[in-house]
DNA sequence: TATTGTTATACTCTATAACTATA
DNA sequence: TATAGTTATAGAGTATAACAATA
């Protein structure tokens, strides 16, 4: 068999792992889980409000896991939910005031230290690297042959 | 802000997942989490015993989900436990029988599953992606400028 | 005193199923 | 009937602290 250490996802994780450690302290200091955080910087990166079951898909999060999730962070009135005018079945999230606020204060952290990657890494080998991960994600594994 | 999908931690966490899809249910199957399968997968890899201290660096685990994920694994027979005679506070943990013939069972799916990604992502390619992958781990970033 | 490993505790996420409301 | 989302439930991992046994 495969050498643990030559076996794909745990590459993955040991890398994830890595770009993470500094990462996590901060994101403690808020109160946020990484999960948390997923949500609110995929909120972040859309122009207006997402619904759920596209939020799921985007942060890896299983429907339930994302409700409580949504809860979570409405009751700390870091984002704000309506209902879509057109299906009233859907709902529409989108970031409070202060959620953002609290993105942009959590942000140059995460910044310092993708510049820190690329310093140490190379940022045009950095930049190949995301886009052979992003190649990978887009084999369609799952599908048959 | 850096976009949502060109953060460097999602898209280990997106390849991660694309590389998991298929290899979940099979371990599913066999009553295996994520973890568990860490584990065994660790000790398989090893030529002799291993301390529980080691284990939980080389599976990424806090010794506390290492310690709950060893005795469900003994109370399943599928791991022996030994003290160091060289130090009585240490365990020594090794795959029973059955783990062997368990991971014995499971590796073929996952091999095939890595000769999928091979075959559609490239041999070289997809090595050369675990190189950097490694090296980008070793950057101890945790560490002080 | 320090270290190895386990136990305690509280919380969060995972996973599947069942349910509500709307379409 | 089907879909979007939530709630129910059980189980597992995360994280920190406290603890027992050994060094």
């Amino acid at each position: 068999m495969r050498p643990f250490d030559q076996s794909l996802p745990m590459a993955l994780l040991r890398a994830r792992e890595a770009a993470m450690r500094r990462f996590r302290p901060l994101l403690a200091e808020h109160d946020l889980t990484e999960q948390q955080w997923r949500v609110l910087r995929a909120l972040t990166a859309t122009d207006g409000p997402v619904e759920p079951t596209v939020l799921a898909e985007r942060t890896f999060l299983l429907p339930p896991s994302l409700s409580r999730i949504l809860s979570n962070l409405e009751g700390r009135g870091l984002i704000e939910r309506s209902v879509a005018t057109h299906d009233q079945r859907r709902s529409l999230i989108e970031l409070s005031p202060d959620g953002r606020m609290l993105v942009r204060t959590v942000a140059p952290s995460s910044e310092a230290a993708y510049t820190r990657i690329e310093q140490r890494f190379g940022a045009a080998r950095l930049q190949h690297l995301l886009e052979e991960l992003h190649d990978l994600a887009e084999l369609n594994l799952g599908e048959p042959t």
